[in-house]
DNA sequence: TTAATAAAGTTGTCCAAGACAAATAGTTGA
DNA sequence: TCAACTATTTGTCTTGGACAACTTTATTAA
């Protein structure tokens, strides 16, 4: 239930307890059993968490109203690319057809570009997708795996300059997406910024012994929405605290455009359009 | 510490009580702190309980002797490639001379042999050298980012013929490794094998209905050492039933090389060659 | 001596309810 | 309009008991 929703083991007992749901029911040595419906409404109550509803208001509502809720979330951004077509190929699995029509699109937009008007856009159209049953959880795993490809073969037919800022990507130990990792390292890439690619989940101190020996500038942390919200700002203030003056620290995705007060010390990346100036400025600053 | 152990929450409070052992400061609201050395004790054991030792017989032993034990595991099998090379410039954090010296091995090899002679003897060095402390967490990272790119990269160069047999790919929830997945998919799509990659981590309903729409005609699951020894017979027994008989299901990866008794219907991975006679066997089987 | 069976020991996961710190919302006063 | 204070909400940690499933050892039969 842990890995199917997103919610640990406590929460959901917490709130049996409160607000009486969920109501599982037990099997014969007493241990609860999910029924199907229940776990979507966690999960639809999850995602809508992340946007910024609280639990006790939302957790009495009908799904019907939890969707509805949620139907209008994405809507006001029509990016400029038709994502229908996308949306369409995926539930359809037609995957050929998909995987040339993203190559065809990165191919005219250029690898920036195209992560900034159609990657990104797509990932949150995909998210509404699945959350309004538009989609299911293969038919998006399948499309992360491609995208995975995409970015991957993008970034390798870059490859090293050994120019500055010396980049270190990665996120932390309770933090599993690695999507935003990629698309970070690709913008970079682009910009001629040299890469550390750590993946997901490296605990803190390896964060830092690989900060010193990799020389890097700055070290450049990824939180999803699903990062436990209390721990984002914790988090970065230990690290900033571990970490020397010298180099500076990043946080970037959705967990961290969470963060109310900015933390001293720590720069926010609001978006990869950002990301840029921020290199340039590290440039500038540098010079 | 469940992220930086592999152990459970549960199972190291039982362990506290029964063998007092770990045996964590509190921080002044009572909660507990870990020591480092307790902590590295810990992977200790629970490395040493992936290869069959039981944590009553070790979890009273000091880290030297747990060392020790641990260190003469993989020591018989010295591959054709020298690994020590490798493990250098791994753990001499030469990114680029790493990088060209893997891409080098796999031109001059072929792509099958570089996984199996070179990759996989590698990951088990890897896994060695970071138990007996020789290289870091962000290093194996490093190291792990690399292989994927490489691997992604020469899969994408292969790219679909449309043959059979039809393969999905993936792992259960509670399963987050991935290289694995990537490795086969790379065999398989040399041998002209049409893949359809999930990542990992797809529930079990979603496999079942992705094995039909894409008309798989083999399943196949990877299981790591980590995946909880208990669930892997049981997970299997219950998608065998979920799936038509009509579609073979393949587990491979060390956690399923643990089942004792072969489950009816389930045929088990064993080595990456023997997937090579497998694919064979099921092309005669179906023609 | 071997093989099968029973008993004893080992081990991980689940259960329940309580406590509390931190975050959020609501209220009051300047 | 903003800040400070109070009340409410919320998630995570705590403890120890129970037990099913697995392993090992002892016992019995062939």
């Amino acid at each position: 239930m842990e890995r199917d929703t997103g919610l640990s083991k406590d929460t959901l007992r917490v709130w049996e307890r409160r607000y009486a749901f969920p109501n599982p029911a037990r099997d014969q040595h007493g241990e609860r059993v999910y029924p199907i419906e229940q776990v979507e409404k966690l999960r639809l109550i999850k995602r809508l968490m992340d946007c910024g509803h609280r639990p006790g208001k939302i957790i009495g509502q009908s799904i019907e109203i939890l969707r509805a809720l949620g139907g209008g979330l994405g809507k006001e951004s029509t990016g400029p690319v038709d994502l229908e077509i996308f949306l369409n190929l995926i539930s359809s699995h037609q995957l050929p057809e998909l995987r040339s029509l993203l190559s065809q699109t990165m191919a005219r937009s250029g690898l920036q570009n195209f992560i900034l008007k159609t990657i990104v856009p797509l990932n949150v159209a995909v998210g509404d997708a699945w959350m309004s049953g538009r989609i299911a959880v293969f038919e998006e795993h399948l499309y992360s795996e491609l995208v995975q490809n995409l970015l991957r073969n993008a970034i390798a037919a870059i490859q090293p300059q050994g120019r500055t800022p010396r980049v270190l990507l990665t996120s932390l130990p309770q933090e599993q997406h690695s999507i935003g990792l990629l698309m970070a390292e690709a913008i970079l890439a682009v910009e001629g910024a040299s890469c550390i690619p750590l993946g997901p989940q490296t605990p803190m101190a390896d964060i830092v012994t690989a900060a010193r020996v990799h020389h890097a500038d700055i070290v450049a942390l990824s939180f999803s929405s699903s990062y436990p919200e209390t721990k984002v700002a914790e988090s970065l203030k230990q690290l900033r605290l571990a970490l020397p003056v010298s180099k500076h620290l990043w946080a970037g995705g959705n967990g961290s455009a969470r963060l109310r007060k900015p933390i001293e010390g720590v720069q926010t990346v609001v978006s990869f359009e950002k990301m840029l100036d921020m290199v340039k400025l590290w440039r500038e600053a540098s010079a």
